[in-house]
DNA sequence: TGCCGAGCCGTTTTT
DNA sequence: CGGCTCGGCA
């Protein structure tokens, strides 16, 4: 009847239609979870059982909200208004702002990044004469957010929990952290949860109020949560008890950062005649992935068990592919011939991707696209809003919201330079401390009263009356104009355009993007929410490109091509995991590969190297045992550096295996003027002139250069 | 104060 | 190898 509910699967459609009671959805990787998620929101509404208000949906990242508010709205034909979709932390933002005052704070506390928090620590620290030599405030900082993952407050650290830092002093270190931000009236990512779940607990109105609000909550990504988010989970589905949680075990790969596995392996305890449901029909890949997936996760023991399944026709593919070879060059040679093969023949770039275990894999390739003149973006880095040019703008913009943003302030008093050193600095703490004035009132005061002298006096005196006409002209032309004159009148843009370093100009454009990124906000609030919960900027789609990135990063994502290069001992399991984490993080490293393998739909090449260089340093490697896991009718094994005889009985190549050299094509007599050459280091390009052995080549890439001809193959096409 | 060079260290990351 | 921090020096 409703043809929303058409297109589902049996299993799907169990999940979307009990609406009532605890309700756990194991969903594995490709098997509609998102679909089911936003069906089900459909019908909770279309049915009449609430409100689009009354239903709460959580996600982890903004990207998976935008998504699902995409997809309601899709299915409902229209955007729908008021609703509680979002993240963890931006919904928690939310109640929080409402009953900030109960907490001790307004309901315009600021939210800090991660600079702020750590700059925060620091001071505390320092405060405390820690020897920040031995107690890295980094160390500490990283045991605070744990208690917070966990919700405790300070106080409520149980004796168990390791707490020798600094002679003992982490627990009061943490109560003094939490007092300066509340003085601050803000509040770091943590703290949002944190604060919300204390007030849920200890104040019955706010929980009546939630309790009563939400009659539905809907969760996404359910194996990632932490304590506190499962606490705070817990505490709003208790009255009803109508909560759908989707997930998956088998990608929960971010225990380091706090997520609770158990949290969805004890799903039915915590909510006695829970449904569950299993969705294992996968429509995105071909059967040996599928296959080498499954049988791959098959090792791990913390596991609800699901097997994936074709859902897909013609599931039928190509094998999985596990290409040996020499080194880490040889490998992103391979790797770049492989996608510049595909590329020629009309596969779009944009679905292929190479999924790394860690950052400084992608260095290599990079090198290699770059000399083959293929388009890559790198997904992860850095983000827009981390940029430190974009922060410092933000942080002048802070400022003029707030005078008493200390950190804000602290942040651009000397960017750019007014000469304002260490020294400076400290005499103005000292001022702060003694007048328990912010920041900024203290400087005030300094430079009425001659605490600065000659040079600085006068930048902070421009400094200070630039604020006072940024604040007007924000309240009478708009925020957009202020931040344009902050950027022109602070000397921040004439920073950076004196700046020659080659990022620079990139620096400049950032802010012109930052310009535009306001104007879509009316306040100045609003913006610095955005801001602070939502790091990335809107993609902009167009361009074919390759995708490079963490395995971490592209959970949830999907391509026809998948290269998983690295699958060593030591880089894949990485060796630190294994080091620290013993047996559990092994499951983790495996259920990480598990995400490798299903992000393909049609090929997955794994590939590994007998030899690489980490850092400075050759080291020989064997393959990762997670290549014996895979089952060997899925599997074709392929590369330079195949053992000689697989029937020897060695599990692995020997390291001795010999790279075959490309054949070397001894080039003609002479490449005439306009040959299409390549070379391997420069890549591409045409022969503008031959002096014997010499060629004068003008490279795509890399501009003209004088090379050799026996470095450069013909190529002619 | 601010620049430069030596030395150190080196998973995964969202909000 | 390369990016970042810290300490010495101008």
């Amino acid at each position: 009847m409703n043809d929303y509910l058409a297109g589902l699967n049996q299993a799907q459609r169990e999940a979307v239609e009990a609406t009532d009671g605890p309700v756990l959805v194991l969903a594995g990787a490709g098997t509609g979870k998102t679909r089911v998620l936003t069906t089900r929101f459909a019908h909770i509404l279309l049915s009449g059982k609430a409100f689009p208000n009354q239903i709460l949906t959580v996600t982890f990242t903004n990207k998976a909200a935008r998504e699902m508010r995409e997809r309601v709205a899709k299915i409902l034909g229209q955007p729908v208004e008021g609703l509680w979709l979002g993240t963890f932390h931006a919904l928690a933002a939310r109640m929080l702002r409402r009953f900030a005052e109960r907490v001790g704070l307004t309901s315009s506390f600021s939210i800090l990044d991660t600079d702020d928090q750590m700059r925060l620590l620091k001071q505390v620290m320092e405060t405390a004469r820690i020897d920040t030599k031995r107690w890295p405030p980094n160390a500490l900082m990283a045991q605070i957010q744990r208690w917070k993952d966990k919700g405790y407050m300070p106080g409520q650290i149980p004796a168990s929990d390791s707490r020798d830092f600094a002679g003992g002093r982490a627990e009061a270190l943490y109560a003094a952290y939490q007092d300066r931000l509340r003085a601050l009236n803000a509040v770091d990512f943590g703290d949002l949860l944190l604060l919300m779940v204390h007030l849920l607990k200890t104040d019955d109105e706010v929980l009546q109020t939630y309790q009563r609000m939400f009659r539905y909550i809907l969760v996404d990504e359910y194996q990632d949560t932490n304590l506190v988010q499962y606490y705070w989970l817990r505490l709003l589905a208790q009255a009803r008890k109508n909560i759908c949680c989707v997930g998956d075990d088998d990608q929960s790969i971010y225990s380091w950062r706090g997520a609770e596995i158990e949290n969805i392996l004890k799903f039915e305890r915590d909510f006695p005649g829970a449904k569950i449901v299993r969705l294992e029909a996968n429509y995105r890949s071909s059967s040996p992935i599928l296959e080498a997936a499954s049988h791959l996760i098959a090792h791990n023991e913390g596991r609800l068990g699901k097997t994936l399944h074709a859902g897909r026709d013609n599931a039928a593919g190509e094998p999985v592919e596990v290409m040996a070879v020499w080194d880490s060059e040889e490998e992103a040679q391979m790797v770049g011939k492989r996608v510049e093969a595909l590329w020629r023949s009309g596969h779009r770039l944009s679905e292929i991707a190479i999924l790394v275990r860690a950052g400084f894999q992608t260095r290599a390739f990079e090198d290699r696209l770059l000399t083959l003149g293929i388009p890559y973006r790198i997904i992860g880095g850095l983000r827009f809003y981390e940029r430190a040019e974009i922060r410092d703008a933000i942080a002048y913009l802070r400022v003029v919201a707030q005078p008493a943003d200390d950190l804000a302030f602290e942040r651009i008093i000397n960017v750019p330079k007014r000469g304002a050193g260490d020294g400076a600095m400290r005499t103005l703490h000292e001022a702060a401390r003694a007048a328990s004035l912010p920041l900024y009132a203290t400087a005030e005061k300094l430079v009425a009263e001659g605490g600065f002298k000659g040079k600085l006096r006068e930048a902070m005196r421009a400094l200070l009356e630039g604020f006072g006409t940024w604040r007007q002209l924000a309240a009478a032309r708009g925020p957009v104009a202020a931040l344009e004159a902050i950027l022109d009148e602070s000397g921040y843009v004439a920073m950076w355009k004196a700046d020659k370093s080659p990022d620079a100009p990139g620096r400049l454009e950032n802010l012109k993007e930052l310009v535009r990124a306001l104007e879509d906000f009316e306040t100045f609030p609003e913006f610095l929410e955005h801001v602070a919960l939502v790091t990335e900027t809107e993609e902009k789609a167009g361009n074919d490109k390759l995708s490079m990135m963490t395995l971490h990063g592209a959970k949830g994502l999907e391509f026809d091509t998948v290269f998983l290069p690295g699958w060593e001992e030591g880089v894949f399991p990485n060796q630190r995991a294994l080091d620290e984490g013993g047996n559990k993080s092994l499951e983790e490293e495996r259920r990480l590969a598990y995400v490798g393998i299903t992000r393909a739909r049609h090929h997955a090449i794994i590939s590994h190297a007998a030899n690489r260089r980490i850092y400075a340093t050759w080291q020989s490697s064997i393959p990762s045992r997670f290549i014996d896991e895979l089952p060997e009718e899925a599997v074709r094994h392929s590369g330079s550096a195949l053992p000689q005889r697989p029937a020897l009985g060695i599990a692995h190549f020997p390291v001795q295996a010999r790279r075959e050299k490309p054949a070397y094509v001894p080039p003609e007599d002479q490449l005439p003027t306009g040959t299409r050459v390549f070379h391997e280091k420069f890549g591409y390009g045409r022969v503008i002139a031959a002096d014997g052995d010499k060629l004068d080549i003008n490279f795509e890439q890399s501009g003209e250069k004088r090379v050799l001809s026996r470095f450069v193959e013909r190529h002619d096409n």
